[in-house]
DNA sequence: TATGCGCGGGACATTTTACGTCCCTAAAAG
DNA sequence: CTTTTAGGGACGTAAAATGTCCCGCGCATA
């Protein structure tokens, strides 16, 4: 059964959203039965319209019966609930697991993806697609997208499509050099993404390891400042959120500089900025690009990351509070939850 | 499995119907790609502008590639197929019976219920369900419906709800009196429809069993004249296919009518008409109302039988082939489709 | 018994979506 | 090199979804 359920997503992604809707539109009414229209409408949070389209087609279907009092859950309709329950969890699995993280992380999207991206390697691929649907489907004339590094950015830049809207956009790397491979680099995935779309990019060439002098003297350089300007119009910032200590180390710290970060408890990065579990920013890579407040500007802050192992790192980021969407995969939601509990278990 | 289907088809009707188009075309592509969506669009039968919204949404779930050849199934698309394919018999079961259906009988809509009317009470009752959404769907301003008796006609009567577009439909009965209990004559079962449906009725009141020349004095009635006038001009016909002998059994035959009914070879009822296996009439009730050639004229011709031993009722009254939509279930469209093909391999 | 209040259901203008249709450019195929 | 066929874009129209309001009717309360 968990096979169909898997095949009806893949195949039919839409009509499992109706069936959770009309779910829990039916279990409503079961509780609050006999109940109006409108009364219905305000608790479902939708219009009254488009409810009475819901209910008329459950009446249709015989699960509804309407009396002057308001409707009420007919036998069969009981029937439905009772033994749709127990497939609840699985078909809604990763919509709630996602209801459940927007609530917690007051991220006003979230998506989750089937998988563990720790266990299998395909999940950051489908991480990448359903990243580069959301993208696709946020995006405006004349945008300025702004994008960092890292494995999930690049899979979110594989599986761009081209479209006619993004022939006016540019995609901007939101930092610059950042000391990883040259594939994963912000400057390489904006180049990617806008050939990928159709789009236009720019570089924001900043060689690693610059010392405070010299970074000053770049801030002076015409075309860094262009660049640097255009990322705070960024209307749209494409990033991905990584475990501090195994983001550092991929940035060649030193053993030394390594335990400096560790002992101040660091724990997510993101745009070059390292975060401890509250969300205070601990240490930040010394380049130039998008600051923190730029990225509260957005409109719209598009974050991917799965992995159990990067639980933390999401919760901890999550507390900066400026996301749009959050796309994850199931593993770091559960771990996500699974930890969030602990901790409320504490200080209730 | 079953189970899941079952209820998911209650929140959400046309979900197989989805299923299996999505399936198809899935199925069409990766034994013909690459291919074109037009090429595709002859192929599948349906316009390109259609096909073209599904197989982006399929594109979007990355199942399928499009390069400039045409388009491909992934191999995410391919591994669907594998998993969906032992599930088809299941999934499609009632809706590939209920087209082999439509195929042998030559009825341009065919829609098979779950279970058999013979083993269980609520067949009856889905199949009136049934009866009544397509009476409803297929139902117009000023239309004339002439209904006949029966359970079956009961049950749809029962279900029937009140609707705008009945207000001036007319119900009338098919034929006067025909012996059996009051609450499944023809003139009962036009009246409740129209109470269920907020629409009016005529009544044909004829007396059982008239001498030839009661009834022909009864023909120059103005009133019942009025009334097979009105029933000529019906543009719905909805009635039910019995049984030959349990109708005249019904209908309080003596032993003696039973076995010349029986040596004539009738096998199925409708309308007061007995029919044998080939279709040929071979009795009719003495009384008046609709004619086999008025029902032929009609433009909608909606029959309702269900119960495997109905089979060979329904297949002998097919062969007057002026239907248009047939209402079955399981049980009986198993049968039929057994009887049929013994028959074919009579005569190869 | 009188009287609001909330009910389902109808009606209708408006928006949004789906669909049919045609065109364009690019890449295979001949 | 020409021709055919591909996917993708564009656009007007038809159809469905939706927002909004109204009505008569039971039920509950006064």
């Amino acid at each position: 059964m968990r096979d169909l359920i898997e095949i009806q997503q893949k195949l039919l992604p839409d009509l499992v959203d109706v069936l959770r809707k009309r779910y829990m539109l039916l279990q409503s009414i079961f509780h609050l039965q006999p109940i109006g229209r409108r009364t219905l409408a305000q608790v479902s949070s939708t219009t009254e319209r488009i409810l009475r389209g819901e209910v008329e087609l459950l009446k249709e279907m015989g699960l509804l019966s309407f009396t002057a009092a308001g409707m009420s859950v007919t036998e069969e309709g009981q029937r439905v609930l009772e033994r749709l329950e127990p497939m609840v969890a699985e078909l809604f699995g990763l919509t709630e697991l996602a209801q459940r993280l927007q609530h917690r992380l007051k991220i006003p999207e979230v998506i989750v993806v089937q998988g563990d991206a720790d266990r299998s390697e395909w999940v950051k691929q489908e991480l990448g697609r359903v990243g580069a649907r959301v993208l696709k489907q946020r995006i405006r004339e004349r945008d300025v997208v702004a994008v960092t590094g890292g494995t999930s950015i690049a899979s979110l830049a594989e599986h761009l499509t081209p479209s006619p809207v993004f022939r006016s956009v540019q995609f901007v790397p939101a930092r610059g050099g950042l000391g990883e491979k040259v594939e994963l680099q912000a400057n390489t995935l904006a180049s990617v993404m806008a050939a990928k779309t159709g789009g236009t990019y720019r570089l924001l060439h900043v060689p690693d390891r610059l010392s405070p002098d010299a970074l000053q003297a770049l801030l002076d350089e015409p075309q860094v400042v262009e660049v640097l300007e255009l990322l705070r119009t960024a209307r749209i910032v494409v990033h991905g959120i990584g475990d501090a200590l195994v983001m550092a180390k991929r940035r060649k710290y030193s053993p030394q500089e390594l335990e400096e970060l560790e002992q101040t408890g660091a724990v997510s990065e993101a745009f070059g900025y390292y975060f401890d579990e509250a969300g205070e920013i601990v240490h930040r890579m010394p380049t130039i690009g998008l600051q923190l407040e730029d990225v509260r500007k957005a409109e719209v802050v598009l974050s991917i990351a799965g992995g159990a192992s990067k639980a933390k790192a999401i919760l901890s980021f999550a507390k900066q509070s400026c996301q749009s969407v959050l796309i994850t995969d199931e593993g770091a939601a559960r771990a996500l939850l699974a930890e969030g509990n602990e901790k409320e278990g504490e200080q209730p």
